[in-house]
DNA sequence: TTGTAAGCGTTATCAT
DNA sequence: ATGATAACGCTTACAA
């Protein structure tokens, strides 16, 4: 029941007194081999349950079908669905994903990176953790020649792959519903400062108004570290102020569940007192009693899935060097 | 910027003309290289930006430093959670984690298991499809000698290793809650009946009740197919009963979503009409304005870990053939 | 303490 | 149509 070292290209050789390349090539179909040895062969091989040692040919095609997925945290819809459709793409091709969590922890992130590329990974897909600045990874990267494309989380640089979502048609549209239900005085529960992703949706909020032509001084923006005591002393920033916001733009569909409990605990009537749009669209809010206003999608989906074809198409080519991709889906208003 | 070949332990040996062995010892710390000589070849190799080739390694150790994970659904929260608890687990022993949803599928199932078996992981962690009959496949991995470990979704077989949730136990507690608050007519809407899990509820059910002094007239049992339109048959039939159940036990936190959804369309107050409890004990109720009487946490996290353990210690000790280990975790009732 | 050489399983090149 | 041989990069007896 053990001890069986697996079968070899060798041994199928050896019992049918033939040379291993013959039996090598007339496993791989090669047609210079007869019909007959080719046959002979692939019953001899099931036989033996032969089973090629991938491990070899890696090493020998100096290639792994293997690609490396780097995401800040699974257990967010967002990247349950985008790794999701990474993987179907990786299936198409016969390749298999190799998962790291960066846990929005920057040297986490390093650390997967460092494995994927011992592993030999042919390419990497990422979604940036929330707290990386340092891009010096990718000088390390590009020396290896493994292709990497950014998504979602993506970094400010001119000469990357990167696909994302462009956050300000979401907000417009959300400016928009706000200000046509009468909403004037709107405020926007923003992320950290320090990520790109917040700078986007403030300048998008900044101009959402104006080009709403609502008075700036009406417009509001507070920050969160996006945990749950963030959420609710933003949402208390909010609530305090002198001439109180009818209307709230927040980070995300987490944010917003914060929000409005503790909106709730203040008496402040959901959809009544006061109203709430979201980026994320996560799935949930059909099963909520009182829903928020609407919430943005963000198509993890599409932004995964153009990703992969992105990095498959950079390892296909072996161009490293391909003119970098720069794909922009916008973001969309789903009102509840 | 591109073309150049990744540095080998030959290059840097000729560069200080020193012997390939030599090098691979210093690189690896062996003990009978002179200090000397290994801080020289460690400086090389920092220079000559020197990466082991990790490919022609496992090729060579018959070791690839990855396990397999196999789960049915990244988006459920309970498989997010425990892949992340098998990832801390595999980190710690500088594992790497290939990935795979089976998605309820068998077919993909058995496709997964053949690429991780090409790719030569040291170890598989697989929480069964919903729908996996056949178990074969574990004849072909045994001949691999690649070790195996289920977890939550685990087969009716004895010579395996398995971790898993005793469902009993927290249906002990959900039918003394229910029934402590008066309720004498419980349902159960299980799942669909060839599986397992609904096999494990329908006995912990019929037990618990019996337990409990209620008769078994009382206790109605309806199978729904997990989709939504399952969902809301399932909850048909009970409203439809003579006397219908004021209280419910469902298959999952999932399905106790549709239900509920239901019950309102129909004009049932929830906690008032009507009770429910389910497995799953997932983290959304917290935010819902009327989240369900109770459920039933399974520790996903524990399962996990507990069997990623179980994994490294077979990979670890080489005995493919350790005694089967049988792990369970009570369930526990968590009331809202 | 260091060097030599074999070998892991496969494939590709060159012969035959 | 098939065989012999080398090579991929690394480790590890065995020698020196």
């Amino acid at each position: 029941m053990a001890g069986n070292k697996p079968t070899t290209i060798k041994e199928i050789a050896r019992k049918l007194k033939i040379s291993p390349s013959t039996v090598s090539r007339a496993l791989n179909d090669h047609p210079s081999i007869g019909l007959v040895t080719t046959m002979r062969v692939k019953k001899m091989a099931e036989e033996m349950a032969y089973e090629p040692n991938q491990t070899a040919i890696f090493f020998k095609q100096r290639k792994t079908f293997t690609i490396g997925v780097i995401l800040p945290k699974l257990s967010e819809p967002f990247f349950s669905e985008a790794i999701s459709a990474i993987e179907n793409v990786a299936e198409d091709k016969k390749y298999t994903v190799l998962l790291g969590q960066s846990l929005d922890e920057e040297n986490r992130e390093l650390n997967i990176i460092q494995t994927f590329k011992k592993h030999r990974v042919d390419g990497i897909l990422i979604s940036l953790s929330k707290t990386t600045g340092d891009m010096d990874f990718l000088q390390t990267l590009a020396k290896t020649e493994i292709p990497i494309v950014f998504f979602d989380c993506v970094p400010d640089l001119k000469d990357v792959h990167k696909v994302y979502s462009d956050l300000s048609s979401g907000m417009e549209e959300a400016i928009s519903a706000f200000v046509d239900r009468g909403h004037q005085n709107i405020a926007l529960i923003n992320g950290p400062e320090s990520l790109l992703a917040s700078k986007e949706r403030a300048e998008a909020f900044q101009q959402a108004l104006q080009k709403k032509g609502i008075d700036k001084k009406n417009a509001f923006i507070v920050h969160t570290d996006l945990t749950e005591k963030g959420n609710e002393a933003a949402m208390e920033k909010i609530c305090n102020l002198a001439d109180r916001p009818s209307a709230v733009v927040s980070f995300n569909d987490f944010v917003t569940l914060d929000l409005i409990r503790y909106a709730k605990q203040r008496g402040i009537v959901l959809n009544q007192d006061m109203f709430f749009i979201s980026y994320a669209n996560y799935p949930l809010w059909k099963y909520m009693d009182n829903p928020p206003m609407g919430s943005i999608e963000q198509y993890p989906d599409q932004q995964a899935q153009k990703a992969a074809e992105i990095l498959f198409d950079c390892i296909d080519k072996k161009e490293y060097t391909t003119t970098p991709q720069d794909v922009v889906y916008p973001s969309k208003l789903v009102l509840k």
